[in-house]
RNA sequence: GCUCACGUAGCUCAGUAGGUAGAGCACUUCCUUGGUAAGGAAGAGGUCACCGGUUCGAUUCCGGUCGUGAGCUCCA
C-alpha cells in the first residue's frame, strides 16, 4: 500500500504497516527520534496505529505544542499508576488531562496528599518510566468497559463512561494500569524523560461545586531536563515578581485585616504611581475627545432595580443601607449614573457620539476564596467610559476605542494581545437583529484594525456582545484587562432616547468599555510586568540624593530642593551611613537614578549619577541633571 | 462559598514533646565621616490572629470565628 507525508513524499509499505514504520521509512533520523505520535488523515493517533491505503501522515514532534500535550497526558497516566501502586486500589481516579503548563490528575482518596508525598510519587513514577511499559490502545464496547471499571470499583470512570454516547470506547493500558482515554499516548513510559510534581489542591468532580471535592495533583513534564529546569526557573521568577511581595517591599499598597479583605490601601509610593496613571489616562481621553465625569459612591437601590443589575447580580453586591427610610446601595457599576447624566436633558442625534469617561470606584462582593492581592478585590476603580451613538456609528466608535486602547497599552510595553469576541449567550436581552448587527460591527472593527481574534461562542454578557483583550506580559502570561461591550439593555430599561433627523424619538446604542480594567488589577500586572523596577515615567521615586559624609549636607539638600522644584520625584538619604549601605537600599527599592554627592561634587557643584543597572554617568550640573532625568522620563510614544 | 494548608516582633522565620518566647533585617541612640549592594555597639519592640473548651497551668491540645495561601467554582 502507498502512504505519504503531508509534505508529499510517499512510499510503498506492506499492508498493515504502522505509523512508526511509515515515519521510519519516510523521515530523517531527527524527525524519527522526536516523533511521539502523528496526525493521520487529520486525526491524532499513536505510532503503533496500523495504516490504511493512501494514508497521509504528519508526524507530531515531542517538542511541538501537540507533542508536549501528549507527553504530559501520558505523564498524567503514569502519575495515576504510581498513586494507585503506592496508595492501593481504593484510590479512585477521576480525570487526568494535559493543561497549559503541565498536567493534573484528580483522585478521590480518604487521606489528603501533601507535598511530602511528592518525592515518593515521583520516585515511583521514575520506576514506572524505567520499566518502559508500552501504552497499549484497546477498543472495547462501552458496556464491556463499564463492567471492567465496575469490577475495579472505579465509579468515576463508570460515571464518565455512562455519559459517553459512542458504543465503542478506547482504553489505554500500561502494565497493570488501565485508563479510559481517547489518546494518543507516548509509545511507552520510557519516553518520559523529565517531569516534576508541582502542587496539590482540591477540585470539584466535573467542576461542579455541588459535587464531591477531589484532590488534584498537578505536575509538569518536558522532553528534556533542561526544558524542565527552565520551566521551574520561570515559576521561581514569577514568584519573585509576585505583586503582593513587591507591593509590601516597595511600600506600594497594603491590605489590612482591620480594614477588610479585598480593600486596597494605596501607600504613598503606590498612590504616586496611580496619580501618574490617572493623569496620563485623563490626558489621553481628552485628546481622544472624551469628557470626564464624576459620580457618587451610592445611589438609591431602585436605580439598580431599573438597571436590572439587582436581578442578575444581587448576590455579588454589598448589602443595602437605609437612609431616611429609603434603601441605598453602594455602586457595583458606574453606568446607571452616566445614564442619569444623559437624562439631564433632551438629546439630539447631532450630539453623537457622546463619549463620557470616569475613573469610577465600585464595590462588589467577591467570594472570599476568589480574593487575590490586587488582582481580585472587593473595591476597585474602573477606567470606565460609556459611548452613546447611532447604530450607524457603532463600528467607527469601536474602531476609535480599539485605537485608544492599544495606544494606552503600548505605553506600558504591552504589544502582544489575545483578542476574543464573545457572542450571544443563552440568556439574553435585545433583538436577534440587534445582536447580529452589533456582533458584525465588532468583527468588522477588529478586522479593520488588523487584530486577529478568536470567537468565544455564547460568552457574551446577557446585554450584548463584547470584545475582550488579554495582554501578554514579559513572562509571557496573559492578563485580561480591556473589555468593550455593546449594551442593548440599559437604553431600553432606562428608556433613553434622542431626537433623530426625522424629529422622532429613537433609542441610542450604548457601549461600555474599560481599557486597563481596574486600576488595582492593572497596577498589579504592572508590578509583575516590570518586577517592581518601573520605567522612569512611572517610577514613584525617580531619584534619590545620597551624600558620602556630613560634609556634603548643604549641597545635598540644595540638590534635593532644586530637583523637587523642577518636578522630579526625588528623595534624600542623608543619614550618617556608608555609601555602600545607601546604594544597597536604593537599589533594593529599584530607584532609577542615584545621585551621589561627595567632596569632589560639592567642589564642582555637580552630581555623580548611578543608574539602577549599576552603570555610572558622568558628573552633571544641576540643570543638566534635571534635563537628563526629564528626557529619560518621557512617556513612551506608541507608534 | 468549597477542599487542604497556614497565622509567633514592621518583614523573613526559629521555638516550646503544655510551665507566658528567640534570630536576622528594619527601627532608636551612641561610636564611626566612610566614594558605588550591609562599619561597630547598645536599646526598644510580641496578650504567640481572635473567642471558647480541656488542664493546676494553653502560644503549644481540641472546637469555633476571622484572615492568608494553593486550587476549584465565580467574575456585570
Amino acid at each position: 500500500m502507498r502512504v505519504a507525508l503531508t509534505t508529499g513524499e510517499a512510499i510503498e509499505l506492506p499492508l498493515g504497516a504502522t505509523v512508526a514504520e511509515a515515519i521510519k521509512a519516510l523521515c530523517p533520523g531527527k524527525v524519527r527520534k522526536t516523533s511521539v505520535a502523528a496526525q493521520v488523515d487529520g486525526r491524532a493517533v499513536d505510532l503503533s496505529t496500523p495504516l490504511a491505503e493512501g494514508a497521509v501522515i504528519e508526524p507530531i514532534a515531542i517538542d511541538s505544542q501537540e507533542g508536549l500535550s501528549i507527553l504530559r497526558h501520558s505523564a498524567a497516566h503514569i502519575m495515576a499508576q504510581a498513586v494507585r501502586e503506592l496508595f492501593g486500589a481504593e484510590v479512585q481516579v477521576a480525570i487526568g488531562p494535559a493543561v497549559e503548563d503541565g498536567f493534573y490528575y484528580d483522585f478521590d482518596k480518604q487521606e489528603s496528599f501533601s507535598s511530602d508525598d511528592f518525592p515518593v510519587i515521583e520516585a515511583r513514577m521514575q520506576a514506572i518510566v524505567e520499566r518502559d511499559l508500552p501504552f497499549v490502545r484497546q477498543e472495547v464496547a462501552k458496556s464491556e468497559a463499564i463492567a471492567m471499571f465496575k469490577a475495579h470499583g472505579q465509579r468515576y470512570k463508570v460515571e464518565l463512561l455512562e455519559a459517553i454516547e459512542a458504543e465503542t470506547v478506547s482504553l489505554y493500558r500500561q502494565g497493570e494500569f488501565v485508563d479510559l482515554c481517547r489518546g494518543p499516548h507516548l509509545p511507552s513510559t520510557g519516553w518520559l524523560k523529565a517531569f516534576s510534581l508541582i502542587k496539590v489542591a482540591g477540585a470539584y468532580w466535573r467542576g461542579d461545586e455541588k459535587k464531591a471535592m477531589l484532590q488534584r495533583l498537578y505536575g509538569t513534564a518536558f522532553p528534556d531536563a533542561k526544558a524542565l529546569k527552565a520551566h521551574l526557573h520561570a515559576l521561581e521568577e514569577a514568584k519573585r515578581r509576585d505583586h503582593r511581595k513587591l507591593g509590601r517591599e516597595l511600600e506600594l499598597f497594603a491590605i489590612s485585616d482591620q480594614v477588610g479583605p479585598g480593600l486596597i490601601l494605596w501607600q504613598p509610593k503606590g498612590a504616586q504611581l496611580r496619580k501618574i496613571l490617572e493623569d496620563y489616562w485623563k490626558e489621553e481621553h481628552y485628546r481622544h475627545d472624551y469628557e470626564l465625569l464624576y459620580t457618587p459612591q451610592i445611589a438609591r437601590r431602585d436605580l439598580w432595580r431599573t438597571s436590572g443589575h439587582l436581578d442578575f447580580y444581587v448576590d455579588d453586591m454589598f448589602s443595602p443601607m437605609e437612609v431616611d427610610e429609603v434603601s441605598y446601595q453602594i455602586k457595583p457599576m458606574n453606568c446607571p449614573f452616566h445614564i442619569a447624566i444623559y437624562q439631564t436633558r433632551k438629546r439630539s442625534y447631532r450630539e453623537f457620539p457622546i463619549r463620557w469617561c470616569e475613573l469610577g470606584t465600585v464595590y462588589r462582593y467577591e467570594r472570599t476564596g476568589a480574593l487575590h492581592g490586587l488582582m481580585r478585590v472587593r473595591g476597585f476603580t474602573q477606567d470606565d467610559a460609556h459611548i452613546f451613538c447611532l447604530p450607524g456609528q457603532l463600528e467607527e466608535e469601536i474602531l476609535n476605542i480599539l485605537e485608544l486602547n492599544l495606544h494606552i497599552l503600548k505605553a506600558f510595553g504591552f504589544a502582544d494581545y489575545k483578542v476574543y469576541l464573545s457572542t450571544r449567550p443563552e440568556k439574553y436581552v435585545g433583538s436577534d437583529q440587534n445582536w447580529q448587527r452589533a456582533t458584525e460591527a465588532l468583527k468588522l472593527a477588529l478586522t479593520k484594525k488588523g487584530l486577529p481574534f478568536e470567537i468565544d461562542p455564547g460568552e457574551g454578557v446577557f446585554y450584548g456582545p463584547k470584545i475582550d483583550i488579554k495582554i501578554r506580559d514579559v513572562l509571557g502570561r496573559f492578563w485580561q484587562c480591556s473589555t468593550i461591550q455593546v449594551d442593548f439593555n440599559l437604553p431600553e430599561r432606562f428608556a433613553i432616547t434622542y431626537t433623530g433627523e426625522d424629529g422622532e424619538e429613537h433609542q441610542p446604542i450604548m457601549i461600555h468599555r474599560a481599557l486597563m480594567g481596574s486600576l488595582e488589577r492593572f497596577f498589579g500586572v504592572l508590578i509583575e510586568h516590570y518586577a517592581g523596577a518601573f520605567p522612569n515615567w512611572l517610577a514613584p521615586v525617580q531619584a534619590r540624593v545620597m551624600n558620602i559624609s556630613d560634609a556634603q549636607l548643604d549641597f545635598s539638600k540644595d540638590v534635593y530642593l532644586q530637583l523637587k522644584k523642577a518636578g522630579i520625584r526625588i528623595e534624600k538619604d542623608l543619614r550618617n551611613e556608608k555609601l555602600n549601605y545607601k546604594i544597597r537600599q536604593a537599589q533594593l527599592l529599584k530607584i532609577p537614578f542615584m545621585l551621589i554627592i561627595g567632596d569632589k561634587e560639592v567642589e564642582e557643584r555637580k552630581v555623580t549619577v548611578r543608574l539602577r543597572d549599576g552603570q555610572n554617568l558622568q558628573a552633571l550640573s544641576i540643570p543638566e541633571l534635571i534635563e537628563m532625568i526629564k528626557l529619560e522620563s518621557r512617556i513612551p510614544v506608541a507608534d
